[in-house]
DNA sequence: ATAGGTTTTGTCAAGCTTTTGTACAT
DNA sequence: ATGTACAAAAGCTTGACAAAACCTAT
């Protein structure tokens, strides 16, 4: 809409709308082909949080600078899918309330399948890529693992108790990679199962007995990197006892490996494998 | 039809017609052997078009390129409209994770607007012309209407703080329809309102109470059946003090009763109804 | 803010406020370019302390000194109690925000069981106290009802499927309170149970119908006016077939009732209700 | 508390351009 | 029907201005 349209909209003056862009960069319409300025529906909105702001008391630069501050933070209704850069952003950035804000927000919105899938997995992944090409450094890596970490611990609270088919989920030793493995147990909680979960770097013994106190539970490991289960693997062979009892995933799991330990393989990603245990017999 | 029947039918000369066709391509009429211009209905659509969006403010030039966008269709990237078809099925199977899955993927991908317009009302809308035919019962569709109603819910989260103009939704004394009104409530809060929600069966004075606490906010009620209105109507009047400050929606609102009682008709299709209201003065 | 909105907001004068950054440091506000102060929320609440103090007796230097000291001070962290009652407060000023912020703290930081038990629970048993006592009106009541069964429909996501028991949960004919059906349906599925709900209002053929379909579920209804169930009694009784299949709860049950009918009386605890169906046979 | 200078911000003016409906000649 | 012309309405930029709000110093 032209700036004419705006005004009239907003009860702010043209001059003033002219005004605010030039001095704040509040508002940045397009241009029409001989130059008339054109803005859009965001546009208008960001005008109607100046106007709010400066009747709370705020003066026009402050209220500018909200604006364009709430503008590109988690307020924004109808972010399309946008949301795993954003949390991104605010990790990276060290922004614990922005992230906070956005996972709250997903929470509130999504199913846990699709919060693991759509938000955290993807984060995860995106800081690890930035990390792995020296862009982050250590701070922003712990920032971000620990935050993740802790959100969806929150979302797992009670599922060791009150669910049918057991599973008891692990690192192998010198594993210290457990967001994919929490991952995967929001996302098997959600399908009804109860979770026994010991961590990173659980020694395979502990597993081999906690698995006996519970009657026959299904174990899942899960390791970025390979080496950790062939270092276990006189261990893993004892675990693998009963077929289908043991099932291998993550980033260092592969079919070959699994069928040589006789334990399946699950793959990589959370939400698939969760799919796949819970569909097995 | 001819030009000047176009003309006349649509209130807009026929220079007009001729320049809009020129400058902007908006009108492809057929020509007649002797070269007059041949317009089919379609063509008297987008003229509709043009006038709606011109008369909402927008700059011809602007107007016609909505116009042309609107008539190539709505091919929305992803939800390709059989979504909506399958997000019915699934309720009307009682099927959880499916719908959950559909939505929440819907979630992921759509902005509001698109979600509640392409989604949410499409299936709403299925599931009563089923239970209208006698094709589905009373525990499909609860089972439905709950679904769907904690979905929207959840995107709901927050729409009460940090807008501009605030509005007030309920539904009148005994009305307990309160899906669409949802709906509208999160197409309205994508436009940057705030959103004070009653819901269901809400008495007239609680809202005029309310509404005298809030400033001068606007206020939008909601039912199915006209009687809701009718029930009402001298506490609905005096609620409809200042012009513009009332506006009635969903399938029991028609613009002559809307009218009689000094509020303005919104019609039933809460994005629609989102969008007229926002553009109100 | 600037220091005349914040001299208008606080009720102290311009020059005392510059004086007592002066001379105590109390405020440390940023600068404009321009070199204007520009205050921060919490210098706002610093003043208050200020005042607080001196109303009190204080002199203004030993209001300072404290005002600086509290600052730093209690930034408890974790949720003491006060959280329902907080949480109740802003639900009766309408405040979304607020109450939005203290139900995410929650959900992040609780399980489901404590969450219902120690947040939801308590805040709807005080607004039910006050709407009783005629302390708040309806639009509070309203409010508050929506806003906590939006955000208890937000965790209810994904509650219909994957778990091992079902239970279908309904409210019986001209029954609207579902709050604490939505409650204790949370807690049931903490407990590794598949929810079937049907909500408010439900005719009992409906759930006849449906608990055929779904093999032999158990059926629980929650009423807070006993009339409800007492009318539909007949229809109760038959739905009572097999013992131990139809558990009645709310305010609107009592074990003489339940006993009269075949059924259960779970109370009106949704959580200890959820527990006492879980142990059952 | 006052005085004297500065910053902020909405508004206005002048002169020129773009947009768009209508008029008119061919 | 076509093409050109035209004029009112709306917009653009630059620059200036004045009231309100704020600063420091006395």
């Amino acid at each position: 809409m032209r700036i004419g349209e705006l005004s009239r909209r907003t009860g702010v003056g043209t001059d003033a709308l002219r005004a605010w862009e030039r001095r704040y960069g509040v508002l940045r319409p397009e241009r029409s082909p001989g130059g008339f300025r054109l803005y859009s529906a965001s546009d208008e909105q960001r005008v109607r949080t100046m106007t709010r702001l400066i009747a709370d008391g705020f003066s026009a630069a402050e209220a500018a600078r909200s604006a364009l501050a709430e503008d590109s933070g988690p307020l924004a209704p109808g972010a399309d899918g946008g949301d795993a850069e954003a949390l991104c952003e605010a990790l990276v950035a060290l922004d614990e309330e922005t992230a906070t804000a956005i996972v709250d927000r997903a929470v509130a919105a999504l199913s846990v399948d699709a919060l693991v899938r759509e938000l955290m997995l993807p984060a995860m992944h995106e800081i690890g890529e930035r990390w792995r090409r020296g862009e982050i450094g250590v701070a922003e890596e712990h920032f971000a693992s620990n935050l993740l970490r802790a959100r969806m611990l929150g979302l797992a609270r009670g599922w060791g108790s009150g669910g049918s088919p057991i599973a008891i989920l692990a690192c192998p030793p010198g594993e210290l990679h457990d967001l994919g493995l929490i991952a995967f147990g929001l996302a098997l909680r959600a399908r009804g199962w109860r979770i026994a979960y010991l961590g990173q770097d659980t020694p395979i013994e502990t597993i081999e007995d906690l698995a006996g106190r519970l009657g026959n539970p299904a174990i899942v490991l899960a390791a970025a990197d390979a080496d950790r289960y062939r270092g276990a693997e006189p261990a893993l062979k004892r675990l693998a006892t009963t077929p289908g009892r043991l099932s291998l995933g993550g980033a260092g799991s592969d079919p070959e490996l699994a069928r040589g330990l006789g334990a399946n393989d699950l793959g990589s990603d959370p939400v698939a494998a969760a799919s796949a245990l819970s569909a097995a017999p």
